[in-house]
DNA sequence: TATGAATGAGTATTCATTCAT
DNA sequence: CATGAATGAATACTCATTCAT
């Protein structure tokens, strides 16, 4: 008697990753419903079965969307490995996701761009980023008391820095894609992060 | 009898500058063209006297403010001063240019992500972009020749990885403002890229 | 196996009377078809089974009132009651029953409405309207003879002046409920109609 | 250097009673911006230059009818004449103004009907009714002074019921134009108002 | 040159109707 | 028979652009 609501959820959820692949491709305003309703292969008001406006669907399409994300960001620790090697990994992990989203990052960021223009926060996507900052605070601080990181290192902070990256990377590598490739710039990142630029650190700071 | 070019100039830059502010405060799209005229204080027509179209004036407005943003972020180099002092000095001043024009700012990411869906160039921006990673390698390699910076890096994709950062701190910063902030994001990302996160540079690279 | 046509007709008629309820509160074009289905504690696909579409239902509909409306309305003479007696008991029904199904009655308005627009004539409607004249002229005509009304009167378009009136209050008293009661105006029209306002016959007519 | 007022009052009124001549004719509900627009030819878009929106449009539209209404229906008492006598040329005027704006007062009905659904007042015609209402009082309550009606009047009550015949009449006449003519209505009316149907007065009331 | 009234292409959304279950 | 998920035709309204003044 219970109607198939895991029916109706997977539809739901298939038509938002629908969403996701043509928000991304064309951006939210350029986006007619009648695309997405192509895409998913229904017709226009079934759409409104499942969402009750576009910005609704924008909604659920980032909610599909981090759900994917998360699984592939959050960092894993393995076994017998240190701190910065699951640093390292993560950074990996997270280029490469990164890329292969490329697409569905432009929704991302659009809807950041959308998002920080209202004073509404950004809902699902704030849990994401403050995860992924936590996560990086704690691998710096477990590198710090295991002597592997500087111990005058701000662990939260600096975090927040190194996360920031990303985020930049990917924008570059996706308005320039050319000449230095997403890889590439995740391997100098990293070299630069790790041992620092300088040579010797008689540096006066900034 | 020499027609006021001057003047025209001027008035077309002063439209492009009152664009810049309406686009960066509501987005390209959700931008009408009557908002620019009001905020230019002139009549909704007047605008096309200037630029053809709605794309056309956001064009014009990108080479505004991209001729505000070149002058404040390509660095000069202060006689007797390092590579190292220069870079750090460009640091701080791009942080400080990005945080003063945030909302312009959100103008230039739109911008980006719009043009990376067509295959247009990037035009104008293309070549900021790349001055700037530029300036920034040829720091890097000044300072591999005067011994202030490792040897074995690449310049040009360190540079490119360098650069990147700024992109991704302020947006991060613009959408979630707390609870760090853009300054301390920016000395924590020197420290970090300066000495390293490493104690003993015998880590492996990634 | 008789099929159960008792049943199904009267469920007709029981989602014919819901409709009523519905088309009179909301009016035809803002009724939706899930209204009725609510109001009738059916799904929306029912309706269909009984009625080919929205138009078959506002039919359905007027026909199940008009069902109601005849019976209400028209006059039943009592033994012993004179024509002018009949005609002001008529004339109390109806009040009564027009104020009883009040909002109902917007919807018979509306229905009238909306086939005065089209060619179509009114259907069921005009026989309901044309009884009611014609009962009423037949009391004038009884009355003209049996002495009691003035004999110089044409009791068929009296008939049709005088039904008239009561569309009128009706509608009057809907749309302004205030300051005169529904029964205040039938009482002064009575008195008017039956005694005349003039003091003296002399008036010249119209 | 203040812009044409008038002209563009006048357009507005240009644009109203074209749309009272549409929304007559096919119902609020059935007609489209661009029925409105046609008729009265212009583009689409200029209707909300002048009217906020489709109900807008409506209330304007009722606005106009009513400028026209109130002056046609109004009594003015020539000199010499008498209550009665004014009263009679304001039932033949207002039946001939009645039938003059036949397709427009369907307008008038639908409004009617749609305001009485909302707890909104009927606004302007309210007035126009109420205006009505009181002139007819008027000439009751003088007709009485002059011993012309009869003093056991109640003048506005019976105003009120007397005033209601007119919507009632043309109502039937809209939808059942035929047998009876407006003006053979308006005829029977008359004469059963003021002479009254009984022969002798001695009928019970009611 | 500057203006803003006029225009109509373009789109989100609604809802009567269908039909597989 | 009963249902409600799916559908797409239909429409109010917006806004970039034009052009007469």
């Amino acid at each position: 008697m219970a109607p198939k609501v895991l029916d109706r959820d997977e539809k739901r959820r298939y038509i938002a990753l629908a969403a996701v692949t043509v928000f991304g491709d064309k951006g939210f305003e350029q986006t007619r419903m009648i695309d997405v309703a192509m895409a998913a292969e229904i017709g226009k008001g079934t759409i409104y079965e499942y969402f009750d406006s576009k910005e609704a669907l924008m909604e659920g399409a980032l909610e599909a969307l981090l759900a994917h994300m998360t699984e592939a960001l959050l960092p894993t620790a393995l076994p017998g490995e240190s701190p910065l090697e699951t640093l390292a990994a993560m950074t990996q992990k997270t280029v490469a996701a990164m890329k292969h989203v490329r697409d569905a990052y432009r929704f991302f960021l659009e809807y950041m761009l959308l998002k920080s223009r209202k004073d509404e926060g950004l809902g699902p996507f704030t849990a994401l980023l403050t995860s992924y900052r936590q996560a990086i605070a704690d691998l710096i601080e477990a590198g710090k008391q295991r002597g592997e990181i500087r111990p005058d290192i701000d662990a939260y902070e600096t975090a927040a820095a190194f996360s920031a990256w990303f985020d930049g990377a990917i924008f570059h590598w996706m308005v320039v894609p050319e000449p230095v490739s997403l890889e590439a710039m995740g391997q100098r990142f990293w070299e630069m992060v790790i041992r620092g630029l300088a040579i010797d650190s008689g540096v006066d700071k900034k």
